[in-house]
DNA sequence: ATATTTAGTTACATAAAGTAACTTAATATT
DNA sequence: AATATTAAGTTACTTTATGTAACTAAATAT
């Protein structure tokens, strides 16, 4: 492992949204909470996938997990401030794909 | 596999973006052509793995790959107009990150 | 004949992702 | 009382992707 003049920045926030699925998870939380079958079931992902990056973007802050204590229980998510300011980048990732993919 | 209501476009950009180092690697030519060596230099990537970057991204049209008959031989990488679109979506994921990591 | 240089490739080890069955807790049904 | 139901996960196991390091090809220079 060379350490090297790469953009730190970019490394990070691609060490993130890079991971597969994040960005489409986020995606589904743009428009308002979710629950956990909710997501999985609007995504070709897994409980597992899932279970596991719902964790990391809750540790990064990016995502807020709310509990309600119902009969089944019932586990809401929804994007903090930090995850709604990725708005734009969705965005930006939406509009090149229209025009050149 | 459950066939469901992803986002298409956002979906096809994250299978090429989302890939290890691809973003990385498209941010190291934004500025003007580069050598193999130089990119491989410039990022802690392997040779395995940036040849193998290196020619999804000339198969997608977004990296254009010259052969300079030199010896040693030279190969140049630099961005197509479609790769260089990428400049809004990378920008926007720096900005993000400035602000947010 | 041996060394040098760039741009890779090959073979193998480790880490991440995919798949499917299982678990827990609180009820509702038979 | 035993069984079923439902949401939100977890566990065990398989397959794919990535990391590591040594090797190759071509065209010279020593």
């Amino acid at each position: 492992m060379k350490e090297t003049l790469l953009c730190p920045r970019l490394s990070k926030a691609m060490e993130l949204l890079g991971k597969r699925w994040t960005a489409l998870i986020v995606h589904q939380l743009m428009d308002g909470a979710k629950r956990f079958n909710e997501i999985e079931s609007s995504l070709p992902i897994s409980g597992r996938l899932l279970s596991e990056r719902l964790k990391e973007l809750e540790k990064e802050g990016i995502v807020q997990r709310t509990v309600f204590s119902e009969v089944p229980i019932r586990v809401e998510y929804n994007l903090t401030e930090k995850g709604l300011a990725l708005k734009e980048v969705v965005g930006g990732i939406e509009t090149w794909s229209k025009e050149w993919l």
